[in-house]
DNA sequence: AGTGTCGCCTGAATGC
DNA sequence: TGCATTCAGGCGACAC
């Protein structure tokens, strides 16, 4: 499930686990996810520590310090559809899963184990000198939870744009870290249909719009890190927490803004944009 | 250049 | 119960 708002949970709970940790062992169990693992990932950073994790659009960063050999590196991870990473609880008697594909030991005996059944997702390992140029990063939009990101912004990267507005919102170059889902619940509680042409939607909407991406990704990372504190990884992973949305995957349901409007027989309708399901209101969303 | 469709994989849910 | 079909939250390659 992993948007953006997975992503920065997976950060966050890994962040204790990893941070100023020494890499003692990488074991990769297959040659490639969607692309092949680095060249010589594992000797290039056994060894070193762990200085600090971040996260930019859906992409965990795992910071490896300089050291007298080599300048920074990212260890970047990104976990596709099916990906997640897990902690185990007790390494030292840690057995492969089915799908754990990649497994960082830590000295002090952490291990880190990336799973990832439908292998749609990736690992790089980069000069963080050289990571703002690589492919994936440098057509990337700007982060929506930074305070730079403004209608004014997204209005411009809109302007001209003939898609309509759900698939552009699916767009990492137009804005990094949206994915099917909140596209969904953002258009639902700005009020605008999904089937707008993107560059027609008008200043005013797309104000309401940024607010309301910045809150529907802002209140499913509070969900995700209430899960992080209350169920303390139960089975040790990170990142699909239970969080209920407003329409995404409610089909059928009465429009909770229209029950409240008292209009109790407007229901959610689903339609496929770009080969992709949309989940919307068609009473309230213009 | 901008836009829409397809396929990469496996597993879960559904239909017969 | 078993087997086939459909679908899934990402993303890049490709065709137009």
């Amino acid at each position: 499930m992993p948007e953006l708002p997975e992503v920065e949970t997976v950060c966050r709970g890994l962040e204790p686990v990893m941070k100023s940790k020494i890499i003692d062992k990488v074991l990769l169990r297959r040659k490639n996810l969607r692309i092949p693992f680095p060249k010589n990932m594992a000797g290039r950073l056994e060894g070193r520590k762990i200085s600090h994790l971040s996260r930019r659009a859906k992409y965990i960063l795992i910071h490896v310090a300089a050291d007298a050999h080599n300048e920074e590196d990212v260890l970047v991870v990104h976990l596709g559809m099916s990906g997640q990473m897990t902690i185990v609880k007790n390494g030292a008697g840690y057995k492969p899963l089915k799908h754990d594909h990649m497994v960082i030991s830590l000295k002090g005996g952490g291990v880190v184990v990336l799973n990832d059944a439908r292998r749609f997702g990736m690992v790089l390992l980069e000069k963080v000198s050289g990571l703002g140029g690589h492919q994936a990063f440098q057509h990337l939009g700007p982060e929506p939870l930074e305070s730079s990101f403004t209608g004014n912004v997204l209005h411009h990267r809109l302007c001209g744009k003939k898609a309509n507005i759900k698939t552009a919102l699916l767009d990492q170059r137009v804005v990094a870290g949206i994915g099917n889902i909140y596209a969904s619940e953002a258009l639902f509680e700005a009020g605008i249909s999904p089937l707008a042409s993107a560059g027609d939607v008008g200043a005013k909407k797309i104000d309401a719009l940024v607010t309301s991406i910045k809150n529907v990704l802002t209140c499913a990372i509070k969900a995700g890190g209430s899960t992080l504190k209350d169920y303390k990884q139960a089975d040790g992973s990170l990142g699909y927490f239970q969080h209920s949305f407003a329409v995404y995957d409610r089909e059928g349901d009465a429009c909770p803004r229209c029950v409240k409007n008292g209009k109790k027989n407007h229901t959610i309708h689903k339609i496929v944009q770009s080969a992709r399901a949309t989940y919307y209101c068609p009473h309230c969303q213009k």
